[in-house]
DNA sequence: TATACGATCACCT
DNA sequence: GGTGATCGTATAC
């Protein structure tokens, strides 16, 4: 018997949920990235969720640009920006049209692609966007993409749920600049990946 | 057109 | 714990 994948896939209706909830739903999700005919499958185990015009830490407190206009599209789609020239982010577009919201993923688990981590480099942990997207090979190509179409780079909802004890929230990293928006808990992780 | 800076990581002390 | 690498954006002129 053959599992139907389009069945499992995260539809559109789930991102334009609040970002807040859609940060904490996607731990546990697995993120898939299909290159040509491999496919490298990752747990989700944390994220970040940046909201708003109001969020100064989110690209989009400076209004809508050419850059962040993604964010200000259609829930469900790609964002991903390059950052210190060196390092891109991926983002999930979250929420309604014309709000700019989004979830950043930080970090994801391999599971069942070892061969293929060992020979990207061995030992190499996959904590934090940066090293995340380099794994996977996601660069701006990516951006805009359409996350529901089950094709190049989707996310699928895990065999069992999530327990709300198991996450942990925190404070967002790296943006300090972003004063008292700093001090937001909006930062999501699987509490194993801090212990256990 | 020119310039300043960042949702990071690797390497130094 | 602190700093340099390195380039796409936003902003100012």
């Amino acid at each position: 018997m053959k599992r139907r994948s389009e069945k499992t896939i995260i539809g559109r209706k789930f991102y334009q949920q609040p970002t807040l909830k859609v940060a904490q739903d996607l731990l546990g999700c697995f993120l898939i990235r299909k290159i040509g005919q491999k496919i490298i499958r990752g747990k989700i185990t944390e994220t970040e969720a940046y909201i708003g015009e109001d969020d100064l830490a989110s690209h989009a407190s400076k209004g809508r640009t050419p850059r962040t206009k993604i964010m200000y599209g259609e829930a469900g789609h790609a964002y991903v920006y390059m950052v210190y020239g060196m390092y891109h982010c991926l983002n999930v577009v979250t929420e309604k049209k014309n709000f700019p919201a989004a979830v950043l993923i930080r970090g994801i688990e391999i599971e069942n692609n070892l061969p293929l981590l060992a020979k990207e480099r061995a030992g190499e942990r996959l904590d934090g966007p940066g090293k995340l997207c380099r794994f996977l090979k996601i660069d701006r190509k990516l951006n805009g993409w359409d996350l529901t179409t089950g094709d190049k780079l989707w996310v699928e909802k895990p065999a069992q749920r999530i327990s709300k004890k198991s996450i942990v929230a925190g404070r967002r990293i790296g943006v300090d600049y972003a004063r008292h928006c700093k001090y937001y808990l909006w930062r999501f992780a699987l509490s194993q990946k801090f212990g256990a």
